[in-house]
DNA sequence: TGGAAAATACACTACACAGTGTAGTTCCGA
DNA sequence: TCGGAACTACACTGTGTAGTGTATTTTCCA
C-alpha cells in the first residue's frame, strides 16, 4: 500500500484537508457537507462518521488552525541594543505573518463566524490577546529599563500593533482589500516605529 | 385619516423600517422575507411588490444607512487655533459616531456582508475612503501653513484615524467587543493626538 | 362613484442543505 | 481466514426560505 497510515485516518485527514480548502474559498455558510464529502473523496456518511455535526467539524479546523498559526516566538528585551532596530525586527516578524495570504482567508473564515456567534468570537479574543502579549512584554521590559517612558504598556501595545493591523489586516479581512506591496510595507512599518517612538522614548532620546 | 400620505407610500415606509430593524438584529442571511413582512405588518407579496428581490431591499437599506450617517461636516483648517485643539475636535466628533450603537450595528451588517460580497465591499470602501476625506484636506491645509511636517497626508491620515478605529471599531464590530468606557476614550483620543503630533509636529514646537 | 392601482391571503414551486437509516462492501488485525 | 470496524451508495426526512400566481378585497383619485 502507498499509504503507511490506517484507512480510517487518512479518511480523516482528507476530511479535514478538504474541510480547510472549502471553508477557506466559500466561509462556513456556504459550504455544505455534500461538497466537504465529494472534495475529500469520501462518503457523506463517513463525515458524519468522524464529526458529529458541520458545527464541530468548523470547531476543530479552527483550532488545528490557531495550533499551526501560534508559532511566533517572542523576541526578548534586549537592553544593549538599540530600540529602534529591536521594535523593527517585531513589526516586520508581525507584518510577516499578516502578509500570508494563507493566514488572512483564514483569519476572514473565523471572523466572519465570530461576528454571527458572540460564543466563538468571545473564545478568538482571548487568543488573540494572549498572542499580542510578547510585545507588551518587551514594552514592559524596555519601561523598566528606563528607555521608554512609563505610561499604560497595555494601551502602548495596542496602539502599536493597531497600526499595522489599520494597513495590513482589517481592511483585507473585511474589506477583500488587496495586500500591501513591499515598499508600503517598508512604509508603514518605518513610520509606526518611528512615531511610537516619537512618543513613548524617554525624553533624554529625543532632545 | 390618521396619516397625511397615500397607504402604498406608509407600507413602502414600514417596509424599509422593519428591514432596518431585522437585519440589524440578525444580519442579512437569518433575516427571512416572511420575517419582514411580518414585523411590517405587510403581506409578503407587498413586500416585493415594492422590491424585486431580498438583495435589491438590502441594497436600498444600506443605501438608505450612508445617507443618514453622513452628517459628519468637515472642520475646516483654522490657522490661528492651536493644532492640538482641533485634532481634539475632530477625533471627538469621529469617536462620538463609533459610540454609537445604532452606528455599530449596522456597520456590522454592511461588514458581514462585504466579507462574503466582493463587489459590495469594493463599494464600502470607496464611500468609507470618501467619509475620511476631510481629515485629510485638514491635514494638507496644515502641512501648507507650515505647522505640520511635510509628509505624506494621506499615510498620516490613516494613522490617525486608524488609531481610534483600532480601540472603538474594529473590535467592536467583529469581535462583540464592548463599547469603550468614557474615560478610555478619552485616553484614546488624547494619547493618539499627542502621539501624532510627537511625529508629525513641525520641529519648532518640540524643542 | 366607478375603475385603476395597490394590498392581501394563501397555496404553491423549487431548491438547498443538515442529518439519518440501512443494507451491502471493503479493510485489516488477531 | 475470520469477524468486527470502518466505508459506501443511496434513498429519505425535515426544514427553511426565496420567489410566484391568482383570485379577492381595499384604497383613493378623477
Amino acid at each position: 500500500m502507498n499509504a503507511p497510515i490506517k484507512l480510517t485516518d487518512r479518511k480523516r485527514q482528507a476530511i479535514v484537508d478538504a474541510a480547510i480548502a472549502e471553508f477557506r474559498v466559500s466561509g462556513f455558510e456556504s459550504t455544505s457537507m455534500d461538497k466537504i464529502a465529494a472534495t475529500a473523496g469520501v462518503s457523506k456518511r463517513t463525515v458524519y462518521n468522524h464529526f458529529p455535526s458541520k458545527d464541530e467539524l468548523f470547531a476543530h479546523i479552527l483550532q488545528q488552525l490557531w495550533c499551526s498559526t501560534s508559532s511566533l516566538e517572542d523576541t526578548p528585551y534586549d537592553s544593549t541594543l538599540p530600540l529602534r532596530g529591536q521594535l523593527l525586527d517585531m513589526l516586520w516578524k508581525k507584518m510577516e505573518m499578516l502578509k500570508d495570504a494563507y493566514f488572512l482567508d483564514l483569519a476572514r473564515v473565523a471572523i466572519a463566524e465570530a461576528i454571527h456567534s458572540p460564543e466563538r468570537a468571545h473564545e478568538m479574543v482571548a487568543r488573540l490577546s494572549a498572542k499580542e502579549e510578547g510585545i507588551t512584554r518587551w514594552l514592559r521590559a524596555a519601561q523598566a529599563d528606563g528607555k521608554l517612558r512609563t505610561a499604560d504598556p497595555l494601551l502602548a501595545s495596542h496602539m502599536l500593533q493597531g497600526q499595522l493591523k489599520t494597513f495590513a489586516f482589517w481592511p483585507q479581512v473585511t474589506l477583500n482589500q488587496p495586500p500591501l506591496d513591499t515598499a508600503t510595507q517598508t512604509t508603514v512599518v518605518e513610520a509606526t516605529v518611528d512615531m511610537f517612538l516619537a512618543y513613548y522614548g524617554a525624553k533624554e532620546t529625543i532632545c
